[in-house]
DNA sequence: CCCCGGTGTGGGAGCGCTCCCATACAGGGG
DNA sequence: CCCCTGTATGGGAGCGCTCCCACACCGGGG
């Protein structure tokens, strides 16, 4: 059939009675060109429709002009989640104007895993963007140690062996701020559905709510702790747990929208009204959020700046510098949203 | 720094005391190569930790292993949708057991837009996956148009200049089946919160719906459809004018989830019981569905399945066989979940 | 004993670009 | 009038790979 091949930069520098060398000065901007030069390189260029060759231009460069938003969460139930859609949303929209391209890599099996550090090492990308929920994660030393350059969301829960930069939204404070709520509205047997341990979120989240009780003078006795796993079932049974404990309890401060909608049910299942037995607050601003009954009142997420905030310090300070620039840390705040359940 | 160059073909093919070629050959499988060859640079390959140069392959095969997914929404709403994050998952799936790298591509402005086009049909990518809501896109055809094979997510409003393959979701059936379950609850008077008549989806959701009325013998007076605009605030103006010029409904089709919960407010303003007075069914099942009050009986559409097929029918057929495939449809059924709403 | 086909294998050519050195030319000062 | 500096331009080399042609070698049939 036609297969007639894309024009080459050649092409166009004969069309324009060129050399070459001219052609790609003109397309990379930067030096010197004589106006009618580059006039005449224009509009053969667009005569010829030419679009420059990435593969021949990475050849030589070294450089893909793509990174990758590494998802490295094996239940990717996270793509579900609004915190995932605002991450890429931010992502794409930094990325698109620094002329980047957004690889987009998940890794469900082992194997995949495996295969994708590989990848990621092996120079087909300029920067990585990892997301990754999980503490045991190797993947980010690994690549910091082959130099790749990496931008974390979230902050690393062990000091890694090589220093990182990272993006976090403020756990503490937001989880802070959501008790703190509580507090104000004249609770007083707070108790808190944690997330896990071994995720710096539950960690921080639980750190928070703890600050905040110190703050007020609260007591923070044990049997008003409960730690779930971030999903719903797991919010269900650690309220069940919770009111075995503390059958007295008048306010929950649930790590995520996903456990307080378990937390929730359990609730309304005993019988106790929300928020006039038992207030409650969440944590993420999920969709769902302003639709259960009551509407929940929970800490939104600066989502989409994160993931802007992730690209630009990627492509301004790790891809730019390279890996002695000083590591950076940035942290978002959040939101506390009000609506009904405390 | 170290600086020290990634290990080439050639220094694998030095350290095996063999050719580039016959390297090449081991690496691309395929070829006869003996045993002992075969072994010997498997080792050499190891002991470098080889990766070859995607770049390089590229330049000369003229294939680059990565597809596109193009999100050409322009109110990247989308991404929120688990609607969008099924898609995501399915087709990840498909594309990692098939070796190729998903890109994913959104533009925002009229500019990104015009860049994407170029981009994607500069050869950059040896396929495009496109989810488009929207009926103006011209992306579709200026693809086609430039031999880049293309899969479309959802069928096109228009039959295409060049005929297309695409995947869609029998929002017919699903419609009809929403309505149905209203019929079959006894009610009479069924209005519908249509979509906009310039989303293919919209038009399908509409027809199912009239289809399941005409075959239960029911009327169809206009005064019973309005239409909104997907969203939750159009549900709820859509819904005020339902009331208004008839009274009398019993029962509610929402062409979206996110439209029904915007029914629901206006419904509990104006003092009807759901479903005991007015019974709703939406459509999308999204993540506030089954957490409304009441809960929400709707349509859930097989989105991962949908992501899964469109990678294979790109990888497999579109690409594989070239421009001259004959397009290929294929629709996915859906299934109604029934809660308490209706 | 020669020829022939089949296997394995080596390595040149070339994909389309950027980099950089060489060259050409224009002026200004000695 | 020559030299020197600076600016604009051409084009060779080479990035790391695949493709493919040429070649070596091995037996078996004539």
């Amino acid at each position: 059939m036609g297969e007639e091949r894309r024009p080459t930069l050649e092409m166009v520098a004969r069309r324009a009675g060129v050399g070459r060398g001219t052609v790609s000065r003109v397309i990379n901007g930067s030096s010197r060109v004589s106006p009618d030069t580059r006039e005449a390189v224009r509009t053969a260029i667009a005569e010829l429709g030419y679009v420059p060759n990435r593969a021949a231009r990475a050849l030589v460069t070294r450089r893909t002009d793509t990174v990758a938003l590494v998802v490295s969460e094996p239940e990717e139930r996270l793509f579900d989640q609004p915190f995932f859609a605002g991450i890429v949303r931010g992502v794409s929209a930094v990325l698109n104007d620094r002329g980047l391209q957004l690889l987009l890599a998940t890794a469900r099996t082992d194997a995949d895993h495996g295969r994708l550090g590989d990848y990621l090492s092996g120079g087909h990308v300029d920067g990585v963007l990892l997301v990754s929920l999980h503490t045991d994660d190797p993947l980010p030393d690994r690549l910091a140690g082959a130099g790749v350059p990496v931008v974390l969301g979230g902050r690393p829960l062990y000091p890694p062996r090589h220093p990182v930069h990272y993006v976090d939204i403020d756990n503490v404070g937001g989880a802070a701020s959501a008790t703190r709520r509580l507090v104000g509205a004249g609770r007083r047997r707070i108790a808190t559905v944690a997330g896990p341990a071994d995720m710096a979120a539950g960690q921080d989240r639980l750190r928070g709510h703890r600050e905040a009780l110190a703050e007020a003078g609260l007591p923070d006795p044990p049997e008003l702790t409960v730690h779930g796993d971030f999903s719903h079932e797991g919010g269900a049974r650690a309220m069940r747990e919770l009111l075995d404990a503390a059958p007295d309890l008048d306010a929950v401060f649930a790590a995520s929208d996903d456990m307080a909608l378990g937390v929730l049910r359990t609730l309304r299942e005993a019988g106790r009204r929300v928020p006039e037995d038992v207030a409650l607050v969440g944590y993420d601003d999920t969709a769902a959020a302003a639709h259960t009954d009551p509407p929940l009142t929970t800490v939104r997420q600066p989502t989409e700046r994160m993931g802007g905030e992730m690209a630009r310090l990627l492509a301004d300070t790790a891809i730019a510098e390279g890996p002695d620039a000083k590591p950076q840390a940035v942290v978002l705040d959040t939101r506390l949203v009000v609506r009904e359940s405390g």
